[in-house]
DNA sequence: ATAGTCGATTTGTATGACAAACCGTCCGGG
DNA sequence: CCCGGACGGTTTGTCATACAAATCGACTAT
């Protein structure tokens, strides 16, 4: 009786599949789920465990239960989103150029103005946390330490603006980069080339300079974006070649 | 602050209860919460009920279940802070000035951003939602008709911006407006007094000009906190007297 | 033709049972 | 004395079953 090493909880399988199925299309808003028993016996669970996983699904806003009729799965608009559950499930196949975009434009909202802010206000501690990322991407040796690095690096800056309700917003940055290791052309020859655009946001914030640091960033995210066409454009070549 | 079900299902209950223990601090992070069959017991319900509570409670990051050990509390960091109920419950009581702070800075670095991307791209269609809402905020009788309306706009321009990741983080917005309407000196004499800079916003987006969109909604938004910081003076001098 | 009623369907809640994981303790060996 | 491993109690995880409540559609009476 062998278990998979990723060991999730019964119930998280189950809601992952289901997420799976609705965020990539299988079933389409509008469309009723078959009802719960039948459900719970073509995926091998008891009833109570899939209904823990339709109970997650329903906070997310992905589907909605009524008595008597089922659950229905609910239009986009109503989708959570911002969920990282929801994001992960929207990449799990190779997101969509569309896709691309708009998480590149959340970036472009979201981090030039929380490197301004960081700067602004940024605590000793929270300097000391930032300039820990950009060191370990310095020193990384292999894509996967500076994947981590470059994460921590991000992070820190939302954690340094000192509003929780923006460090939220990680998830979003985080499958953004994400995607960005995935497609990016440049990641597998010479991964560091965006050190030095991390060492002015860096320098920026630990001196205090608000605009500074908001340009440094936006400067950043308009390469790696620049960065994402041209390999899209190698991609297409490629395809049509 | 208004109620948006009133009738709301079992789980329902025991979730809201639940939460707003935790985000009121009444138990804190790292504490555990009494096992299962206590909490069933003291909150009148049977465990199947509370278990789907907690499964959601621990969705949006609030509390972690471990066998053996119980549902444990998780630090602020993990939680979900963007979870329109999350932001509920953080408003349940009176919010400090610091969160109230904190949804202003969210609101500057959201709004602004969405009313230039919606000049940039709107539809027709997306054009004459806003219009529409703008429409009903001049033709508003009551403070409860401009509220909706009021809702209405900023939702219409982040839906027009045509980026779902963006249009999620109306949440944050509605809970912003909300604790406005709820905190602000003005409302109660001349509710409408906003209703210029919102033309300006609409135009703007109308004859597509991005950086006199995203002017506009700045100014719109920094008014809106010198009203906030107008009352809460007011307040201070109130409760010192 | 329409309104009201009834019944079939599906989810919502309750209950009891057991498996699995965890923690502290105790015990034995070094 | 110190330390590691086994053991048992505690708590959550999952399952099975039963019934209540809500909904929808069809049927009936007027």
């Amino acid at each position: 009786m062998r278990k998979p090493i990723a060991v999730r909880s019964l119930y998280g399988h189950v809601m992952h599949e289901l997420g799976q199925r609705i965020v990539g299309g299988k079933v389409k808003p509008g469309e009723v789920l078959p009802r719960e028993e039948t459900l719970a016996e073509s995926l091998q669970v008891s009833r109570t465990a899939l209904r823990e996983a339709l109970k997650v699904l329903s906070a997310k806003g992905l589907i909605e239960s009524r008595t008597g009729v089922g659950a229905r799965v609910l239009e986009k608009r109503h989708w959570n989103q911002l969920d990282a559950d929801v994001l992960a499930w929207r990449c799990a196949s190779m997101p969509t150029d569309d896709f691309v975009d708009k998480l590149v434009e959340m970036r472009e909202v979201i981090e030039p103005a929380a490197a301004a802010n960081a700067a602004r206000r940024r605590s000793t501690e929270q300097l000391a946390a930032i300039d820990a990322a950009y060191r370990a991407m310095d020193a990384a040796q292999t894509l996967d330490e500076w994947t981590a690095a470059d994460l921590q690096f991000h992070d820190a800056v939302l954690h340094a603006t000192g509003n929780e309700l923006l460090q939220s917003l990680f998830s979003v940055v985080e499958t953004a980069l994400g995607t960005f290791f995935t497609l990016s052309a440049r990641t597998a020859g010479n991964f560091k080339y965006s050190l030095p655009q991390h060492q002015k946001v860096l320098e920026a914030i630990r001196r205090k300079q608000p605009e500074v640091a908001r340009k440094a960033m936006h400067a950043m995210i308009a390469d790696s974006q620049a960065n994402l066409q041209h390999s899209r454009g190698r991609a297409r070549k490629k395809a049509s070649a």
